[in-house]
This record gives structure tokens, C-alpha cells and sequence, in this order.
DNA sequence: TTGATAATTAGAACCATTCCAATTGATTGA
DNA sequence: TCAATCAATTGGAATGGTTCTAATTATCAA
């Protein structure tokens, strides 16, 4: 393990530690997943390139430890449409485009002062905690 | 029926027409039925409210019109997490507001300055041909 | 009218996710 | 150190919204 990953797991430990949980050997997995390749896998992807670290965990997991990672504040959930559950692992504000050539779902960042704008378009009696903003369209 | 209602069912009429789909009584019931109360009712509570007026509508065709709906662009799709699918017939450039208290979806209506700015953000290669904007919160 | 096509229907199937009950693992306090 | 307790993992069953399928019914065009 390098020590960007060290580091990595080490924030980890952290937030899952302010949360009252404990550190374990498939939440480490399941989170460096994440980490290794940002392509917004679903549940299902993440399962089995854990697998390749640790055969023995089981899908069940997988969705237990994604759970988690979104409540510790590690992780985002991205949906779109009815497709399955996507995650990702960068906190920075950013919206979210999806190629329909390839299906992939590419991050694009969003500037403060739009997310402001976009917050004071509410009327003062709705008060936002989360913004989601997705685009459909092409890459050319 | 009432003269306005006539009228959305004529403009109903018109862009089924023009997919070369025909107007069933089905289909109008479904969409009178959002027309009628527009909460963002989800594919069962479409079924409910459309048995009222005809009660032998079956779920699937329920499925079937709403889809056909949202390919005519009579309607939109409100995805929020992993809930059902919801559903709305505000054509006008919109953002929709999850009330965490109540369940509700609000509709926000987006300024197109503000979609035009939105669509900037994006990098050359990606053209978008939908943008979806989902606030979550509480109503104070 | 007749044949072709479109639409509806009931119920089965699907699939992502959640639940459940049992087991395993870790921590705490005697 | 050794229980006792609590947390986490696991495989499989259950769930729920949606889609599919095959049969029937309705509509349109010749």
C-alpha cells in the first residue's frame, strides 16, 4: 500500500471514528475501491473489484459499507434515472453529466458563486441541504 | 369535461398525432389525471386516481401511457434517490425541491439566465440535452 | 368487411436493494 | 484473561417498482 493510500485510510479511520464505528478490513477495501478508479461504479462493479483484494466479501457488504461511507461523509450516492446507484468519492461541489454514447458519468465542477445563484432561486420558506445537479446529453 | 380541460385533451390529441400514436381513452384519462392534481404523483397514484374515472385501467397501461407521455413531451419524469418515479406535467424550465418533512416535491422555477449559465460550465466536448436541478431540505 | 397494426391487459419476471437470522469479530470490564 | 456485550459480516430470502410476455381487444386502411 502506498502512503497516499495509507493516508487515505487513515481519514478514513477518522470519520468512521467521529461516527462512533469501527475501522474493519472490508470498509479499508470497499473505500480504496472508490479511491483507485473514480468511474461512479454501481454496487455491483464495487463488489467485484473488491473481490479481487478480499474473495471472501460478500455483496451484502458491499452495500452495507457503501451505507456507511455516505453517512461518515466519505462517499456521495449519484442516481440517475432508474439506474442502479453509482458512487463516488469526490466532495468537492460538482454536478454530473451522463454520456449517453457511453454511459459514463463524467464529474464537472461547480463554481460557488452558480451554487449560489442556484440557492437563491428557492423562496425563502424552502431551506436547501443538498443540491443534485445532472446533465444528459452527448460527447462530441 | 370542462372547456380547458377539452382543450389539453385536443394539444394531447395533437402530439400523439405527431409520433403517429393514437388518442386512447387511457391515455387521456392518465393525462387528465395529472393535469388534475399536479403533485408529482407517482406511477400507483396515477393508477388510483385514474380507476376513479376508469376503473378498469389496469397498472401496466398506467406504465404504458405515462411512458408514451414523457415520449410525446406532454410530461416529465422526477426521479429523487431511489423512490418511485414521479411525475409532471410543467413543461416551463423547472427545479424541483424534495421537502424532507412532508414527502413533497415543490416546483422552483429556473430563471433561463441561469440555465444558460449552468450549460456554460460544461467543457466543449459535452453537449447537453437535459439538465436535471434537485434540491433537497425542509420547509420552515 | 377484412386484414394489419396498435393498444390494453393480467400476471410473470426482473433486478437493485433491503431485510433477516446466524455467525464471526472486536471491545470492555470483571 | 475470560467472559459478556456489542458491532459487523454473511448468505439467502424478501421486497418493491418496473418491465416483459403472450393473449385479447380496439382501431385503422384498403
Amino acid at each position: 500500500m502506498s502512503d497516499s493510500d495509507q493516508q487515505t485510510i487513515d481519514s478514513l479511520s477518522q470519520k468512521l471514528a467521529d461516527s462512533g464505528l469501527r475501522t474493519t478490513p472490508q470498509r479499508e477495501v470497499v473505500y480504496s475501491t472508490l479511491l483507485k478508479r473514480r468511474d461512479h461504479p454501481t454496487a455491483e462493479d464495487v463488489f467485484a473489484r473488491a473481490k479481487v483484494d478480499m474473495p471472501t466479501i460478500s455483496l451484502a457488504t458491499v452495500y452495507n459499507c457503501l451505507e456507511t461511507l455516505v453517512q461518515c461523509n466519505l462517499i456521495k450516492q449519484v442516481n440517475h434515472e432508474r439506474g442502479p446507484t453509482r458512487y463516488c468519492p469526490n466532495l468537492q461541489p460538482h454536478a454530473h453529466f451522463h454520456d449517453e454514447n457511453t454511459g459514463a458519468t463524467i464529474d464537472v465542477d461547480l463554481p460557488p458563486a452558480l451554487l449560489a445563484e442556484l440557492k437563491a432561486i428557492l423562496p425563502p420558506s424552502l431551506e436547501a441541504s443538498a443540491i443534485e445537479i445532472t446533465f444528459r446529453g452527448k460527447s462530441v
